[in-house]
DNA sequence: ACAATATTCTACCGAATGGTTGAATATATG
DNA sequence: CATATATTCAACCATTCGGTAGAATATTGT
């Protein structure tokens, strides 16, 4: 695993913590959408769905192609990518040793429990 | 995969936006270690890494064990392992692009309420 | 009983977030 | 040209966040 600091993970996973900026991203995924089209998706200002546009922008998950008066979005799955490898890699050392750790601890948990009480 | 509102994934996607709390993910996979001992390893006050615990427990990523004045944390990587299947179904969306995927989509923008209320 | 230890709780601070409104900018259309 | 359209920019507001310091609480050790 790549060790030290990955920072463009910091972006990617917070950009994505949000439940909009989610389904934004679900909305890109079928295709390129303009920013207007955007914000007629969801419950809140043009300005609102502006600043999260810019917000996934900034984390690298989409990319803009300016067209006229048109701002087109497309979505840019690389770093999602990225940040599903660094939690597979995660999830792959869970589901082995420390399920073994996890066992072993609640084991001495209980002789603990047992020898003082 | 089940669509609609995914709350925990918020608590999850944000614990892990933060560098410091993916080192502390990082130190408590190596097994039970007491806050103090967390504490000693990062370079801000105890309180601050006591935030973070927070922080981390409320997201379902750490249980507390407390032992007389000790309080130990121990990983719990199930939340982690949903937020990677989560990121994995997306993937795989994107790494096939079949007219599944926009059927699919259009079908969740039917149900979600929250997209076009 | 007393003092040291491990930890949280409360309060505060500055910066970032999520949202709004109103003005500005660029472009298309009559 | 004039006007409508698509969008950002700037300012503002309330809340959350990451961090600090100090007081409070619980437990252990002498």
């Amino acid at each position: 695993m790549r060790r030290g600091r990955q920072p463009e993970l910091d972006g990617v996973y917070a950009a994505i913590a949000d439940p909009t900026r989610r389904a934004m991203l679900a909305v890109l995924a079928g295709g390129e959408v303009k920013v207007g089209t955007l914000a007629g998706r969801f419950p809140m200002s043009f300005n609102g769905v502006s600043k999260h546009v810019k917000v996934l922008e900034r984390a690298g998950l989409v990319t803009r192609r300016v067209h006229g008066r048109e701002h087109w979005l497309r979505l840019k799955p690389a770093p999602l990518r990225e940040a599903a490898r660094w939690l597979a890699h995660y999830r792959g050392f869970w589901d082995t040793r420390l399920d073994a750790l996890e066992r072993l601890l609640v084991q001495r948990a209980k002789h603990d429990q047992r020898v003082r009480p």
